[in-house]
DNA sequence: CATCAGTGGGAATGCGCTTTCCCAACTCGC
DNA sequence: GCGAGTTGGGAAAGCGCATTCCCACTGATG
């Protein structure tokens, strides 16, 4: 990567570096009109790109904001990441991708390159966990984020804060209501219903899948009914899948007929986030069950491209974007931290995968659908 | 952003910062023992983490490459995001990401600003465009490119050379078989069919649309089918609707009575890509038409996410992440251009949405849909 | 014992830019 | 018309690091 230089275009133009500096970035001091135009001819017919490692070492600051994801191709991720983009390109930022399938000991590698870096601002984005074999991980990730920001650096987490970071100046947490919405979309889901409950969560330690659970969990309590049973798989499509395989083959073990109180009791799953409960719905379906005649299914998050799965997908809209924007804006000190110390809300999203079916339920709730 | 600097470490250490920089990276030369732990332990007490851009200066080279693609929420570029990201990661570098929503002028300026970070290599992902109103931005664009690849930049596009570009040394591109995939496809879809063909297109112009739309129409006529028609719409989810929602009028309109044969004429519509699918799908749907029974319909890309939507829907896979890669290696010149001239391939892959329903056509395979 | 290649460390230069400081020329007011 | 204030440009000192060159010292060789 050779290019042209700053000074070879003060050479061409007759003039001092500095000065040519000063009229190609906006300096506090304007050079005259004259000189200006002819530094920025002589820049035009060189082709002069300003190198930005150079300003960047010179001012001491990148214009970078790194960003952290499990998975990019991640639905969920790639929302939130264009959310990111969106504010960053407001600050005239670029972003820096990484991607760590969640192991802390990645994620701790990222932030280490990015402070190499010295991007302005860190957003991570994946979901926070205590697992006991993710601790030792935890614990340097939470060292290397201090440090980061001790050095001047902003970090802004979604959901949770990392476990184990001591909140010093500069780490802001983009809290997510979770644990609310879940409660919620129980709450909804038990009107008028005496369903089998099954959760699908993910790893036991996943803030997020843990949240979701814990939630789910109060919102029956709320309504009445005892806690739904707990499946953990894995925190995607195939987890999902695996564990529907394995409720395809106890809802048709126990047939309707088994049932003392003379009607149907339908399965109701709740799956901690979208791609799971598609890929749960997937396997009940190639296990011969429909949805939602013989099981009902709801998922969290309402990732935009399933919008159009059928039986459409109840779920708790996120506003993934917004989650990215505000993560990005409040790392760059755009939104004090009391003003606004939780704007992100969600809200539950009722479809034809958990509507009313059986007749003998004497229970059939048209509910709308979207387009 | 302040740090512990080299110097200040080399001080700690009582060694010269040359010394310093020779055991902290992997110089040529080794210093002793002794002296290389002193340093090293000096580092570690002072976290030091080395200031990339300083590095990058003095070497010129950042370890940076850039991404372009037009939306990181679109599952398409996502996953060829994850391929990028992958390969980013084996050659030890990091991937910069800018969107552009398509925009010759963004994308010229994200080339800019690619090259003032001097990022070793840029990809760019997006569908190319030879639209009229694309014209000076692919001029500018095409010189942006031009000028960064004389400075050493080196350049893989996905799919079509950027219109304009002359070919300089460091300027590659990684065909997709575009074209001849949508042949194969209309060849499938022509088999013991008599159906009426119609292509819901993207915008004219727009490379990726356009080979898709040839390369089905040439199959179609290779298996003596006169031309389908031609919708164009946005190259996305709600293009894809809105052309759904006027075919419904037309499919409704013409009822299978009109028919002078005796039997019913279904209609066989092709998106040219996999969100366009869906969003017309759901226009059908939301019409009362069903699929496969009233119109068929198949893509193209073979979206991960949308794998489990029903009706299955037919198209062609791509290896989207096989392509990131093998772009972002090919821009690191470890594939010779000569040795692998082109080794993206995909397959038509023909599930449900495309299925033959209708008992007065005599025909009715059963194609096997994946788990 | 003197010379020489070889080794291991440090001094110094430069990567490309920003920014402070400095100085010449100029404008203004009395 | 002259000093004070102002303007506009340049010189130079870094920013943090890699790297070339140089030097002192070692052990081997004739």
């Amino acid at each position: 990567m050779v290019a042209s230089t700053l000074s070879e275009v003060a050479r061409l133009a007759g003039v001092s570096p500095a000065t040519a500096s000063r009229v190609l970035n906006g300096s506090a001091r304007t050079p005259g009109q004259d000189i200006a135009e002819r530094v920025r001819a002589a820049a035009e017919s060189l082709g002069y790109i300003p190198n930005a490692q150079a300003q960047g070492l010179a001012k001491s600051s990148s214009g970078l904001i790194g960003l952290i994801v499990h998975d990019i191709a991640d639905p969920y991720f790639a929302a939130i990441a264009r959310g990111v983009q969106e504010a960053a390109r407001e600050q005239g930022r670029m972003v820096l991708l990484a991607t760590t399938a969640g192991a802390p000991a990645d994620e701790r590698e990222a932030v280490a390159a990015f402070a190499a870096r010295r991007a302005d601002s860190i957003v991570i984005a994946g979901s926070r966990s205590a697992r006991p074999e993710d601790g030792e991980g935890n614990t340097e990730l939470a060292a290397e984020l201090d440090r980061y920001c001790r050095n001047g650096g902003q970090v802004a987490v979604v959901g949770h804060a990392v476990v184990g970071a001591s909140s010093t100046e500069g780490y802001h947490v983009v809290p997510v209501p979770n644990e609310d919405l879940a409660a919620e979309l129980a709450a909804e889901l038990a009107v008028s219903r005496d369903d089998d409950f099954v959760i699908i969560g993910g790893p036991a330690g996943l803030f997020t899948s843990d949240d979701r659970v814990r939630g789910f969990q109060r919102g029956l309590a709320d309504a009445g009914l005892p806690p739904a049973e707990i499946v953990r798989t894995g925190f995607n499509r195939s987890g999902g899948f695996d564990a529907g395989v394995a409720l395809a083959a106890r809802i048709k073990a126990s047939p309707e007929a088994g049932d003392t109180s003379g009607y149907a009791k339908r399965t109701c799953i709740f799956a901690v986030n979208d791609v799971m409960a598609i890929g749960a719905a997937a396997a009940l379906r190639s296990e011969g069950l429909r949805i939602p005649r013989d099981a009902t299914i709801a998922g969290f998050d309402d990732i935009e491209t399933l919008r159009d799965f059928r039986p459409a997908l109840s779920t708790v809209h996120l506003p993934l974007e917004e989650i990215g924007r505000q993560a990005t804006r409040r790392a760059a000190g755009m939104i004090g931290e009391e003003a606004a110390p939780s704007t992100i809300t969600g809200h539950v999203t009722l479809r034809r995968s958990t509507e009313g079916v059986l007749p003998s339920e004497g229970i059939s709730r048209m509910l709308p659908t979207d387009s």
